[in-house]
DNA sequence: AAGGCAAATGTTTTT
DNA sequence: CATTTGCCTT
């Protein structure tokens, strides 16, 4: 059976397989195979008794990639990998400091600040600094803080030098630092940063660690940040062994910190390591992938590969010229409709750079009547109402989370304004401690107003209650219901906005529904502290994709990893693609271009590239010429799409097409004022319509739910016969 | 203190 | 164009 672990690979991969132990630098090209590798690679150190499951670490980037590896480890072993190492870089390193939370310096039940909640903190301190935001912007200062601890920087390895650039992002950097540590609340920086200095400063620690990950597993090692990759080395000391997986040609995430050089200095750290190149592909036709080849080739500094694939060549690179973007997306549109009728729509996929391109695609889409689902966009987690929520838990839990103080301090609304906010985050700073005794101590100081005094009390007593509540509930899913409950968000949002009222109702059922069903993976602390962590660490990954066959939609960021029979590409225009921010620099448009390689060779039969002569861009009309990376593919593998005039081949590129069909209004489904019903909001009345055809949509003002403006294609409306109530 | 209107401001995304 | 932010009025 140990051989069975091989009988499927081809040759190269058997070798990196099979190899005795060893430090190993897998260079696996796109759709190599690489985490099929790395699989058997565990399997087979299994079944030679070289290592037990016990003893190795497999890490990758997120949690997408971590899930899929657990499932296919588990499949492989054929037993529960539930005690396994396998996770990300931020789940692995936060399980170490939950274990350990006494040796890094943390409070016991110590909660993740996402990256809206640094940014709170962030601009509190630039307040308390007396520094102009417009000049000293939050955002900047969350970089800078978060770049130099991805670098393992804290502020005193820092030396400011004259630049007063420097000297400020520094001092905002050193205050955010404390009053971070004063409220117990980690960011996800420094889960990473503190995990590596706790293994540092615990000799006894790191050697048990050391002795027990004997074979360290590194899944897109081209991601890593230099704070990660220090920790990687960290643990694998002298005696372990390391296995990086990983493609310099999809590294595209340079501006969050990933540093490409990791590859290079592994084979100078470890100059015994047994370098595989996967160059094998399995995925894509071999014009697909000659064309990447091409397009790749023009970056510098490479490691070198060439994908090649046994398939056949297949058919050439589609590259349509549209004159603007609604041409290009309605051109997209009917291929797929094409497509559509011999193939599932779930076959399909359109990348584009950027998400404000989304937008004229789905209009497209929806007036074909063409199933589609947008990858990214708003997690669940980081919706405002659910932060909402979670932020009564944290207080409730801990009443020195000073993000989740300033976000429900007055929310619902409950008169303590701006005035009395200031004097509590004044009071502070000066006596140094949290905002929550700041509050406490400013109440018995009596220096607020009778009115301010009394919400501000009636706020304090709030949370003591909710406290209060938890401590007695006996199941997490009454301890989010009864905080949910009592925290006023419901009546809040109901009496507010009307048009999210609805679905921000059904978010918090749904935090609720995620509170019954949540099962801790490892047994670390309170139950309602592991939610909240995972709550922070995965910001919802899994969102219920409905099966209905869907035209798929995403940047091609979120692309990788991901493979579709027929992909489009559009949008490659200079500017554009490459994005106008990284044109000045060549580091950033050979960044750009791995990134068109990464979406090219997402496509496995047929791959379609599209740009658009003008486009509409922030309001305005702007015309650029087509994207240097169409020009840099052979025009050998390209064949540019000739516009058929025919009447049933769409003739997307006719004019009349873009005017409404008929501009004279057409009938109405609904007279203005009419009673109808509808599967889920129930009976309302009508209230007025917009837009033509299938685009139409209605206005219906639902007597339980308030007014919302629905498809009127997809509302399945009725209209309730009144009569029988006469 | 809260809601409404004008002005500013626009990559990519994970944890 | 569309969304968010900040200022200004009640």
């Amino acid at each position: 059976m140990k051989t069975d672990l091989l009988a499927t690979l081809n040759e190269k991969q058997q070798q990196a397989v099979s190899s005795p132990p060893n430090h190993q630098l897998i260079l696996a090209g796109a759709g190599s195979g690489k985490t099929r590798v790395l699989i058997h690679r565990i399997s087979w150190l299994i079944a030679s008794n070289e290592a037990s499951p016990y003893s190795v670490l497999a890490v990758t980037f997120t949690n997408k990639a971590a899930s899929e590896m657990r499932a296919r480890m588990s499949e492989s072993l054929q037993t529960s990998v539930a005690q396994m190492w396998i996770g990300t870089f931020h789940g692995l390193a936060h399980r170490l400091l939950r274990m350990h939370w006494q040796d890094a310096g943390l409070p016991e039940g110590f909660q993740i600040l996402d990256s809206d909640d640094q940014l709170r903190y962030i601009k509190r301190v630039i307040k308390y600094l007396e520094l102009d935001d417009t000049r000293w912007k939050p955002k900047q200062a969350q970089s800078f803080i978060n770049a130099k601890k991805d670098a393992g920087l804290r502020p005193q390895h820092i030396e400011p030098g004259f630049d007063l650039f420097v000297k400020t992002q520094l001092r905002i950097y050193q205050e955010y630092e404390n009053i971070v540590r004063q409220a117990g609340v980690v960011d996800f920086a420094e889960i990473l940063l503190r995990t590596y200095e706790l293994l540092r400063d615990n000799p006894v620690l790191l050697q048990h660690y050391q002795q027990r990950f004997k074979y360290i597993l590194v899944d897109e090692f081209q991601d890593t940040n230099a704070i990660q990759y220090a920790w990687l080395k960290q643990l694998a000391g002298n005696e372990n062994y390391l296995t990086i997986v990983g493609d310099d040609d999809q590294s595209i995430y340079g501006w969050r910190g990933a540093k490409i050089e990791n590859i290079h200095r592994f084979t100078q750290d470890f100059p015994t390591a047994q370098v595989t190149r996967l160059e094998q592909n399995y995925r894509s036709t071999q014009n697909i992938l000659s064309a990447s080849n091409a397009l790749i080739s023009n970056n510098t500094g490479r490691l070198g590969k060439e994908l090649w694939t046994q398939d056949a060549d297949g058919e050439d690179i589609a590259v349509y010229e549209a004159f603007n973007e609604i041409d290009e997306a309605h051109f997209i549109t009917a291929e797929i409709k094409k497509w559509g009728q011999l193939h599932s729509f779930s076959d399909v996929a359109i990348l584009y750079r950027s998400n404000a391109q989304s937008r004229v695609l789905e209009e497209s889409l929806i007036q074909a009547n063409i199933p589609y689902r947008i990858y990214g966009g708003q997690r669940f987690f980081e919706r405002a109402e659910i932060k909402d929520a979670l932020a009564y838990l944290r207080l409730v839990t801990n009443g020195h989370d000073g993000a989740a103080f300033e976000r429900v301090i007055n929310w619902p609304t409950r008169g303590i304004g701006d005035a009395t906010q200031n004097l509590i985050r004044e009071h502070s700073r000066a006596a140094q401690q949290s905002l929550w005794d700041a509050a406490r101590a400013i109440i018995e100081q009596n220096i607020l107003s009778a009115r301010a005094s009394k919400a501000l009390q009636h706020f304090l007593n709030l949370i003591a209650d909710l406290r209060e509540t938890v401590w007695n509930a006996d199941t997490l899913y009454e301890q989010v219901e009864s905080v949910i409950k009592g925290s006023g968000l419901i009546e809040q949002y109901r009496a507010t906005d009307r048009d999210k009222m609805l679905s921000r109702l059904e978010n918090l059922e749904e935090l609720i529904t995620a509170a019954r069903t949540y099962q801790p993976e490892h047994d670390e602390g309170s139950l309602l502290n592991s939610f909240l962590a995972h709550a922070a660490l995965e910001a919802g990954e899994e969102q219920a994709d409905e099966h209905q066959a869907c035209v798929q939609l995403m940047t091609l960021h979120s692309a990788k990893g991901l493979e579709f029979p027929l992909v489009f590409m559009c949008g490659l225009e200079e500017g554009l693609f490459p994005h106008q921010m990284a044109i000045a620099e060549h580091k950033h448009v050979e960044e750009e271009r791995r990134l068109c390689y990464v979406g090219m060779t997402r496509a496995m039969k047929k791959l379609v590239l599209s740009y658009a002569q003008t486009r509409r861009f922030h309001g305005r009309e702007a015309m650029s010429p087509p994207s240097r990376f169409i020009k840099e593919i052979p025009e050998e593998f390209l064949s540019p799409v000739r516009i058929t005039k025919s009447k049933n081949s769409g003739g997307y590129r006719t004019v009349s097409n873009y005017l409404p069909s008929n501009p004279i209004q057409a009938a109405l489904p609904f007279q203005l004022g009419a009673r109808v019903r509808h599967e889920k909001f129930s009976d309302g009345t009508v209230l007025a319509f917009e837009g033509q055809g299938e685009h139409m949509r209605v206005q219906v003002n639902f007597d339980r739910y308030g007014s919302k403006w629905l498809v009127l294609a997809y509302a399945k409306l009725v209209e309730v016969n009144q009569s029988c109530f006469l």
